[in-house]
DNA sequence: TTGTAATAAGACAGCGTTGTCAAAATAATC
DNA sequence: GATTATTTTGACAACGCTGTCTTATTACAA
């Protein structure tokens, strides 16, 4: 090829400073046994010439990669892109490369896909996002090929695997609880996507809060939607064609909130006075619609720098905690008003 | 290494099939010059042992990679999001890898983070989004490194470079020729990030609508805002405590007209009854304030596969347009009204 | 048939690293 | 000062593929 114009190669730096391939190698893999003026007249004409390491021709010799494969469905923008932004900090500064890679939750090729994935980029490492965390025989492939990893707020609690969690039930709780004692009592939950089982966290600490606070929620309280604007608002209209209409509704995501804002105000109703309304996972949206929505944010950024650090730990041998959970806090703004009983 | 957990390599497919190395390297680089007997046979083997080309071997063989870097700075997660889809899903069927990169804009490292990114993961093309776009440094840096690359949306307009762009100008004249019609004249509009030069085409576009229709736009009605909600309502507390509040407010993005109908509100004023505003970008949020927002739509997913299309096309020796134009539609919602004159 | 051109298949040397093992240099011991 | 540890360096063969060049095979024409 064109060895004239080309960058910098291993040689180049040997021949200038006049030592063998193998220990310019070891300058730069920092491996011991290495005399210090040595180390230093390496480094020297490293800097001097710009030399890159070949990340090929290093990950060639030593037999595995330092990629790793971040997996997702089409989750709202906002949820992927902080992920990301945490895993990819993370993995900078650990040196590794990170793959993204979107997937079709329901298609029959996932499998397949994936397994192709891992083989053909040789991905030493995988970090899966909501509703893929969930999908058992994507984990009985990980399994079987062995290849480490690590799920960002799986549903099922029983996962012996790898991940990181919220305190997704306890924020919920909290907040139903801050409804309790604004004085609602006659209180809807509006729940996530039937497949998404890490939204079910969260209707299980509104019952939590419920249960605690000896109020029975009948059934007509309860819907079930998509996650979506539209599906918030189908929710919303048979909720407020009761004759008996809630105070107050917790939609399990802010979307679905945003909805119930919407159909709300179709309906003439004012908010909070009328009812109160709270969501979930802060997104941007949340302070620009009226009134701001309470609700819960997730730390994102740190869930996917808190993956990807257990991931690399898992890779590079170390034996941390394999399991995290890190706290959601509730955001209070302008959706819920205190009624008199 | 451990030779025998490993997976299948080009020798065992050879192997197999009885016949040489490079034979096998032919019919997986569909090579000419091979019998169809042949093919036949070693597609076969491959399928049987599901062997996977090994990408950094193949790579540093041929010595030029096959991956492709997207340089972005904290855009909305929404515009980054879309943008990554389409160059994602454009790079998978050209068999291309992609990897994300945040920059930080006003870093004064930016232009030695970019060219170690370049000279360590050895790019192959690099796609840029605004504002890195409209960096002369940066694109110095690439013409340096005779690296070729896809600017998204360079604000400038007599950039030499292959790039994607969409007709904003030409979509936010109409938009404000909409207005015009609806019979307002008195139109405020609200600049963008005064560093985003991607924006300014929003802003000649009014003005061309505005001089085509013989309005004059007094200096009152500009304000320059920060592409923020907050900057939005900083712009429409100034814009609304005129003694003669306009009749429509034009906001250059969406987070920032957001504002606008935020302060409004504040102000006591109805939507669209006393006050029409529309943005740009049809953020999701839009359709979930009320009333939901008329704006301006721009195809990111179709600007990512199209900037992958043409980047892939200057890599494998292609000739088509370096330039490609991609419509933005209008979108007309429930926020401007018509005034009697 | 025989000779020639075209086509198909293979041998072999890299690509730029790292791992293994051996050699050289240095330090430690008696 | 001779001998033995210890540390530091180097030679060389992988790693799994592709490019170049050569050879074997087949097709085609005379």
């Amino acid at each position: 090829m064109k060895k004239n114009k080309s960058v910098a190669t291993m040689q180049d730096v040997a021949k200038e400073a006049k030592v063998s391939l193998k220990t310019v190698s070891r300058v730069i893999n920092k491996e011991p046994n290495v005399s210090t003026k040595t180390i230093e007249k390496v480094q020297n004409v490293i800097d001097a010439i710009d030399y890159q390491p070949n990340s090929f021709a290093q990950t060639l010799a030593r037999g595995k990669t330092k990629i790793i494969g971040l997996l997702y469905d089409t989750p709202s923008p906002n949820y992927i892109s902080h992920i990301m932004e945490g895993v990819l900090t993370q993995c900078y500064k650990s040196d590794y490369e990170v793959i993204i890679h979107p997937c079709r939750f329901n298609e029959l090729t996932l499998l397949r896909d994936v397994e192709l994935l891992i083989k053909r980029t040789r991905l030493s490492g995988i970090i899966t996002t909501p509703p893929l965390s969930d999908i058992e025989d994507l984990i009985k492939l990980f399994k079987e090929l062995n290849i480490p990893r690590v799920l960002i707020s799986p549903g099922s609690e029983e996962v012996d695997e790898p991940s990181v969690k919220t305190n997704d039930r306890e924020a919920s709780r909290q907040l139903t609880n801050y409804l309790i004692s604004k004085g609602h009592r006659r209180i809807a939950f509006i729940k996530g996507h039937p497949s998404h089982l890490s939204v079910n966290d969260r209707a299980k600490g509104f019952f939590d809060s419920l249960n605690q606070a000896n109020i029975v929620c009948p059934n007509e309280l309860i819907e079930s939607g998509l996650n979506t604007y539209q599906s918030g608002m189908d929710c919303a209209k048979r909720l407020l064609s009761l004759k008996d209409i809630p105070t107050a509704i917790f939609a399990a995501n802010d979307e679905m909130a945003a909805g119930v804002i919407k159909v709300a105000y179709q309906s003439n109703l004012k908010i909070p006075e009328d009812l109160s309304v709270v969501g979930f996972d802060d997104t941007p949206m949340t302070k620009m619609i009226s009134p701001p929505l309470s609700t819960i944010k997730q730390p994102l950024g740190l869930m996917g720098e808190e993956s990807a650090k257990n991931l690399i730990n898992q890779l590079e041998g170390g034996s941390e905690e394999r399991y995290s959970t890190i706290n959601s806090t509730l955001i209070i703004r302008d959706s819920v008003s205190e009624i008199e009983p």
